[in-house]
DNA sequence: ATCCGAACCTGACGGC
DNA sequence: TGCCGTCAGGTTCGGA
């Protein structure tokens, strides 16, 4: 599924062609997603899409009196569409423009989400979630002082997006490497100076996946339907057995907290 | 408070 | 060919 970046690439691509134009209706074909459906989708008529932003790997959709807070889980694709185009098995959700395009929602496994609320911010989903790592309250400084204490796994402590979100499994094993951290490090184990080089590695890593329109494995897509470019950047993830570009070592594959992570015993330590 | 495993689903792939 | 086990970009929840 898509992390920050894909879910960003999303964003940007729909914002304008969404932004203005109104739903005349909802066509749900599967209610039965991670949560069911909100209700709120089957009583839209003419309703004003007033923006689309996006907080951590949520899509928030507001309308005028209220929003639709959006996760593609795993699997999810949202992909504007011209309104004739044939419907596919695991097409659960069509929302009919009035400008004649179809936002269509798919998602073979539906670990997804569409819910409905007056206030995504205060949602129970999204309260307590971290900062966002492209935003300047995400800093070494402010990694560091949440590294305090902190005993898991650095790797799967990344992921945990109660202090920084929008960090999932292809980047976090990503952004170790880079930083030469291994996964295995207790968060606590990290001095200062590590955690200023990962906090703008993370950055740095995020802001080159977005403007490559993301990672794609299998099901990504973009709101155009094309694949993300950044798989080809990859450094770690998925090529276990395969040489370290720096050191020639065999790539690690390795279960935390029964995710997949990969790295380099010889430069992460 | 913290951590782990299960749960929600379908599909692709490799081994036998 | 086909069945079976394993894995897959996420996240919540319950129980230890």
């Amino acid at each position: 599924m898509p992390e920050l970046p894909e879910v960003e690439t999303i964003c940007r691509a729909l914002r304008p062609r969404l932004v203005g134009d109104y739903i005349q209706a909802a066509v749900v074909r599967q209610a039965q997603l991670r949560w069911p459906v909100a209700p709120e989708l089957f009583q839209l008529s003419r309703a004003p899409i007033i923006s689309l932003q996006r907080r951590a790997k949520y899509l928030l959709m507001q309308l005028a009196n209220g929003w639709f807070i959006i996760h593609l889980g795993m699997s999810g694709r949202l992909q504007s569409l011209p309104m004739d185009t044939p419907e596919g098995k695991h097409d659960h959700i069509d929302l009919q423009l009035a400008s004649g395009q179809l936002l269509r929602f798919s998602d073979p496994r539906r670990f997804g989400s569409w819910l409905w609320c007056t206030d995504p911010y205060q949602h129970r989903l999204l309260v307590h979630l971290g900062v966002e790592p492209l935003s300047l309250a995400f800093n070494g400084a402010y990694l560091g002082q949440a590294l305090c204490g902190q005993k898991m796994p650095i790797k799967p402590w990344l992921m945990k997006n109660t202090v920084v979100v929008g960090i999932g499994n292809i980047y976090a094993s990503e952004a170790l490497y880079r930083v030469g951290i291994s996964p295995c490090t207790p968060a606590e184990q990290l001095d200062q100076g590590a955690a200023d080089r990962l906090a703008a590695t993370i950055k740095q890593l995020l802001e080159e996946a977005i403007a490559q329109g993301g990672s794609t494995l299998r099901d990504f897509r973009q709101a155009d339907g094309q694949p993300g470019y950044f798989s080809q950047r990859l450094q770690v993830y998925g090529r276990p057995g395969e040489p370290c570009l720096r050191c020639h070592t065999p790539i690690v594959y390795l279960r935390q907290a029964q995710r997949s992570t990969f790295y380099c015993p010889t430069c992460q330590v």
